[in-house]
DNA sequence: ACTAATTTGCAACATTTTGTACCATATTGG
DNA sequence: CCAATATGGTACAAAATGTTGCAAATTAGT
C-alpha cells in the first residue's frame, strides 16, 4: 500500500477510466442524434428517440451531455468536421474550380452535412455555437476557393480589378441556395456551367 | 317568432358566428406564434408560450388549430404571403434590375420572412406543406425577375445564349446565401456591386 | 486474482408540454 | 329575450426533460 500511496501523491488525477468504453457509447448515441436530425428534423432528437435507436439507457446519455441543447450542438459539430479537401492550384482556373466546387457539390449531395445543414442554420439562429460552427465551415470552404482565385492570379488569370470575395460568395451561396432552399439538384451539367460562370466573372475576356 | 322561422327555413346554414370574433384570437396566436419562431426558433413555439404571450387560453387554441404542427405551419404561411411587388421593367436592365433586388433585399432585412426563412428552411426538409409553400416563394419572386430580364431581352440588352435561368438563381440565391447563411449585411453597396455583377453576366459587352 | 474506481442500467420522482374532454360563462345575431 | 357559438377553466392521460439513488458490470493497477 505504500507505493500505491507514493504514486497517488505523485499524479493526483488518477484518470484511468475502467467501464465500457465512454467513446463507444458517445459515438453511438451522436451517430443516431445526427441520423434523426437528418432524417426528421431538430423536433425528433429526443433522448428516448436516441435510447430506442441505440439502446443506451436514458439516465447513461445524460451523463455525457446535461441537457439535450448539448447533445444536439455535438452531434452537429460531429458532421461539420471539414473534409480536409486539399485545393488544387496548379491547371488552369476553369480546372481548380471545377475540382473544388466539385468537392463542395459532392459535400452537400453525399455527407451527412448537406443533409443536416438546414437544421443546423435554423439552430444558428438561436444558438451560439452553432453560428460559430456554421461561420467555421464556411470560411473554410470560402479559403479554399479564395486559394485557387489567389494561385490564378499569380499566374496572371484573373482581372485585376475582380471583386474576389464577391465571386468566393456568389459561387458557394449559389449552391447552397440551389441545394438547400431551392431543392434542385447539383449534377455535373450544373457544375459544368455553374465554373463556366464563376471564370466568366472573374477571367480576363481575352482568356476566355 | 313566425318571420324568424321563415327566414330559418329559407337559408338553412343559420352561419353567423357570435361571440368574440375568431379572427382577432387567430391573429393574436399567430403573431405571437411569429414572434417566437423569430426570436427564439421553432423549439420555443408551445400551447403555452402563446398562451402566455397572448392571454389566449390553451384550449382555446387547441379549437382553432388541432395541433401544433398546424398553428406553425399556418403562422409560417401567414409570414409568406408575397409582398405584391410589381417589378419595374420600363428603364434599362440595371435600373430595374436594382428595384427588383432592392425589393429582395428589404423583403429579407425588414420583413417577418427575413428573420423565419431559416426556419422554414430547415422545416420544410420535413414538411410538405412548408415545402410548398417555400417553393412558391422562390418562384414568385424568380418569376419578378424573370420578368425584368424578358423586358430587357426584348429590348435587344442580354446576350442571347445567356442562361437566365441561372443567373436568376445565382442573383437570389447570392443574396439569400449572405443573408440567413453567412449572417452578412445586405446594404445598398452590396446591392449595387451585386447588380453590376449579374448584368455583366447577362448583358452585351458592347452595352457596358 | 483481487481491489478499487468508474461506467452503466434501472427505477422512482418532479416538472413541463402536448392533446382531449367537459362545463360554466360571456358574447352576439335575430 | 333567445339560441347559437366562442371562450376560459379545470381535470386528465401520455410523453418528454431533467434529477437522484442504487445495484451490477467492467477494467486498470497491484
Amino acid at each position: 500500500m505504500f507505493p500505491k500511496k507514493i504514486f497517488f501523491l505523485m499524479n493526483q488525477p488518477m484518470k484511468r477510466a475502467p467501464g465500457p468504453r465512454p467513446d463507444i457509447t458517445q459515438s453511438h448515441a451522436l451517430q443516431a442524434a445526427l441520423e434523426l436530425l437528418q432524417t426528421q428534423g431538430v423536433l425528433a432528437v429526443t433522448h428516448a428517440a436516441i435510447s430506442r435507436a441505440t439502446g443506451i439507457s436514458r439516465s447513461t446519455i445524460y451523463r455525457h451531455w446535461p441537457n439535450l441543447e448539448d447533445l444536439r450542438n455535438a452531434a452537429i459539430a460531429r458532421a461539420a468536421t471539414s473534409p480536409n479537401n486539399e485545393p488544387r492550384t496548379n491547371g488552369p482556373l476553369k480546372t481548380d474550380l471545377t475540382w473544388i466546387l466539385g468537392h463542395l457539390m459532392t459535400a452537400l449531395n453525399e455527407t451527412p452535412w448537406g443533409k443536416i445543414a438546414p437544421q443546423v442554420i435554423a439552430v444558428a439562429a438561436t444558438e451560439e455555437h452553432t453560428r460559430a460552427l456554421l461561420r467555421r465551415w464556411i470560411e473554410d470552404r470560402s479559403q479554399d476557393v479564395k486559394a485557387v482565385f489567389d494561385a490564378a492570379a499569380e499566374r496572371g488569370e484573373i482581372c485585376e480589378n475582380a471583386p474576389v470575395e464577391r465571386i468566393i460568395e456568389v459561387a458557394i451561396g449559389a449552391a447552397y441556395f440551389r441545394k438547400l432552399v431551392a431543392g434542385r439538384q447539383l449534377d455535373h451539367e450544373w457544375l459544368d456551367a455553374h465554373v463556366d460562370m464563376i471564370c466568366g466573372l472573374a477571367g480576363k475576356p481575352s482568356l476566355q
